[in-house]
DNA sequence: TGTACACTTTCCCCTAAGGGCAAGGTCAAC
DNA sequence: GTTGACCTTGCCCTTAGGGGAAAGTGTACA
């Protein structure tokens, strides 16, 4: 039997921590004396240490180690097995996400040595005022949540566009989002996938027409935020209200697998002038 | 002036977050109402707050942007360069780490696939009693923290190389390192980097010779927390103890890079039989 | 056998970046 | 005047432990 700093010592992590460890029952002493409250491991349990260290190390939480370690002994080679999997195409995508930040600090970098502020872009984004044209949409609406949308796309864009192949149906125009949540709602967002179509069939729905704040974004997603700012800064700025659901156009289609410096993107959002000093703002 | 429900909305942050980088004083609001205690911000803050979550998106801290933006206008734009400069090379490392881990994890899914238990490794690491030789050293001992071990491996090393080759020293073995910290010591440890020369001259002294515990590691360092615990266990429980600092021996060079699969190690530990049932255990 | 010191126990507070919720005050549209 | 949306502060919660205090315990040494 081995005191707890003796096992500390082999096991290399701090007595703290297997206390902190116990106590959530993650790894229990093998035996504690009742009279002091000591708690003795056997040498046995190292190889459990070791393993929870291991799996720290792939970035599992405490929780997820535990429940690895109370499955029942026949299905816990399978189980693990598919764990590991999931766990490793998560930290895939964490890997490209850090990929993708990197090439965007070497861009920031390289703007600073250029003498170019990092957010100097901001006043490079530019708006006009559109006159759009109605539309009739093919539509799929979803609540999606953050984490939802890079698979999300692909899924709903992907059944719309075999519908329209099933269906021979005529396309007018590039895949488009509408966006329905009024703002910025970290659980879900309400979300219109569409593509504009020639057939008013069951499923489609006509776009109105409208005057429209418009932006074109060349380049990555990532700075979608900052366009989307930008549009409701010119809109304040301008004594313009929002009267309808933003939505987006994907000129360049992602599914092309265009680099992302050559994709565009349109944004618009449907405005109005504000009548001033008047209440009654919902009738014209 | 906007509510901070509006700016929020227009940031696509939560009024949460906005009171608390006011809180904490990284933007604060341009007014706020002495009666009712509301917060108004300017929509020219925006630019400001996508600086925010971009360089949050980079990784940095709250307390590292908000010394950011506490900068001296002249220096603003070099400092945040340099800093960029640290960050992205934090970011490379964190990177590679993360790849190292895919690679463990790939071989450990390969290994359940075969039906091999993952922890059945330590099982492999065999154990064996040898006399080491006297050794002549020409060493270098410093505390180390963790972080520093990637860097100071090779610095110290390198000076060790140099001494050897501007005093034309005639080397007899492979670089090791001695660690004199008994213990497992998160802020740092008494490491002594060494390599076998023939000459006793200054800044050399004599490694004892004497009874070890050996193991031979082949593959990555990753594995040399299990090659200590196995160590410890294999001395616990054929009733040894550590006389003196265990030490490793690259064999392999790790300056060579070769393939980390490849790279040999050994770990000695310097071990005498315990005297069962006696108290004065530090003289024979 | 006494003593000094190393070891262990529990308890409490702290971290970073906010989220969730409650109670109460305020604003704007009807 | 009322209602519902919005705002305020305050408190507790999250992860994986770290730091330290106060008190009890074990053991090596004289």
């Amino acid at each position: 039997m081995l005191s707890i700093g003796e096992f500390s010592k082999i096991c290399e992590v701090s007595t703290k921590t297997l206390r902190y460890y116990a106590e959530m029952g993650l790894i229990q002493p093998e035996e504690i004396n009742p009279e002091n409250g000591y708690r003795y491991y056997s040498i046995k349990q190292l190889k459990t240490m070791l393993f929870i260290t291991r799996m720290k190390s792939y970035h599992f939480s405490l929780e997820e180690i535990k429940a690895i370690l109370e499955l029942e002994e026949d299905v816990a080679e399978e189980k693990l097995c598919s764990v590991l999997h999931r766990k490793k195409r998560e930290i895939q995508d964490r890997l490209h996400a850090m990929e993708y930040t990197l090439t965007q600090m070497t861009s920031d970098i390289l703007n600073l040595e250029k003498g170019i502020p990092i957010m100097a872009y901001l006043d490079q984004i530019n708006v006009q005022l559109v006159e759009s044209q109605p539309m009739n949409i093919l539509y799929l609406r979803k609540m999606m949540s953050r984490e939802d949308y890079t698979t999300g796309y692909g899924m709903y864009f992907n059944s719309l566009y075999e519908k329209i192949a099933t269906e021979q149906l005529m396309m007018l125009g590039s895949p488009m989002t509408i966006y329905h949540s009024p703002e910025f709602n970290p659980s879900g967002n309400d979300t219109e996938f569409a593509i504009p179509i020639k057939e008013a069939i069951k499923g489609t729905r006509v776009l109105p027409a409208g005057l429209c704040a418009k932006t074109v974004l060349t380049g990555a997603y990532a700075e979608l935020t900052s366009i989307y700012a930008r549009l409701r800064e010119w809109i304040e700025h301008e004594n313009y209200e929002l009267v309808d659901s933003p939505y987006e156009i994907y000129v360049t289609d992602p599914k092309q697998g265009a680099a992302p410096e050559e994709m565009v993107t349109e944004v618009y959002f449907p405005v109005r002038k504000k009548i001033a000093a008047r209440p009654k703002t919902l009738e014209s």
